[in-house]
DNA sequence: CTTATTAATGACCTATTGTTCAATAAGAAA
DNA sequence: TTTCTTATTGAACAATAGGTCATTAATAAG
């Protein structure tokens, strides 16, 4: 097998492993489940640390739509409709088993990883998404009632943000019963976010 | 040192210990940081898998108070408030470092810890809050517009609840800047929630 | 002070686990 | 086929880590 493929390979098998079991399952057990030996796994990756970094990199990247901040700053469109579009591209990108264990599994072990990720990216959006609600018209029916302080506006968001967020902990970390149409569970709370702010 | 005394404080040191580091640090890094020789832990808890049990024991229990489900129904008084007061006792008795980190480890390992803990416990709660909202008197300030249907009725709930859990995820987990004041994130977000479902 | 009891330890055992390396298999090129 | 290259492995090493046990230290009773 060609030196790239099988990387490839030992690699998906990785984050497959490790999401699933933790960093701390044997590179024996990873092995016999790819079907190679043990050895062959640090001819493409030095050490195992080396390859719980490749995994961390992996996972973590591409994890992010460059469009995101444009579908929710076009205000042509209503932001009830901007704000469903996100969440459903979002939800299309995020909804992982694997990306959200390992997330999860990176902050445990005090990782930057995932902090560095909601500070760059998560944050970005949350300022986003309370610019657009508070540059709704007033008098239309999602203009908000009264934004709250500087420093509650982001938590404010948090709120709508937290559910989605919480709904993928459920299912691929609690693997709790949830709701199984997604597009529902979206509208469902952005709706119900939105008319909380209704003046 | 008495017995019950250095079991008692083997197994605090192991419940911050372990919600730090995880379950696979070692018997004698702990020992050590208690100041005392691995032997003799094994002299309180058989194996270690039994210490991790005594921890998810210890962890999980009395992380329910019995009066939440009466504070909640108490009809003399108003919803907003019920909610509030209830959500207040519930910070008061989740957010903790040890408790909070300790339960995503257990899912992540896959006990059936914290998934029993949301069976039990957590979806009872929500069961509650729904019907409370749905009792609301038609016309109050925070009746439902229309509670949705059956199946969304708790996932429903759950944008409220999440908000709550996911902020000490953010704060313990992810050891992000939050707000410090809880009782105003409370204030707001029981607040944010009820209005949504006014007529 | 002596002795009985038991908390506590240090040294050791064994299995595990990351990692290495000489040897082998497989496949392409000549 | 022969040769060259390289992907792959089996076996072993060294450090790690759970667990044991004979011995020691501490404490309280007589």
């Amino acid at each position: 097998m060609s030196p790239e493929m099988r990387r490839e390979m030992i690699l998906e098998a990785a984050i497959g492993y490790f999401a699933d079991h933790g960093f701390e399952v044997q590179i024996r057990q990873l092995a016999s489940k790819i079907g190679i030996s043990p050895a062959l796994i640090f001819k493409y990756f030095e050490t195992k640390d080396a390859l719980i970094d490749a995994v961390y990199e992996a996972v973590f990247e591409s994890r992010w739509q460059e469009d995101w901040v444009g579908t929710l700053t076009d205000r042509s469109i209503p932001l009830p409709e901007r704000l469903i579009r996100f969440y459903r591209s979002y939800m299309a990108t995020v909804d992982d088993r694997n990306w959200i264990r390992i997330a999860m599994r990176a902050s445990l072990d005090n990782s930057v990883m995932t902090r560095r990720y909601l500070a760059d990216h998560v944050s970005k959006i949350l300022v986003v998404i309370a610019d657009e609600i508070e540059a709704a018209p007033p008098g239309s029916a999602f203009a908000p009632r009264s934004m709250p302080s500087p420093e509650l506006r982001i938590e404010y968001v948090w709120h709508l943000h937290s559910t989605v967020i919480y709904y993928l902990i459920r299912k691929h970390i609690h693997q709790a019963p949830v709701l199984h149409d997604q597009d529902e569970l979206i509208t469902l709370i952005v709706d119900q976010f939105l008319h909380a702010s209704r003046p």
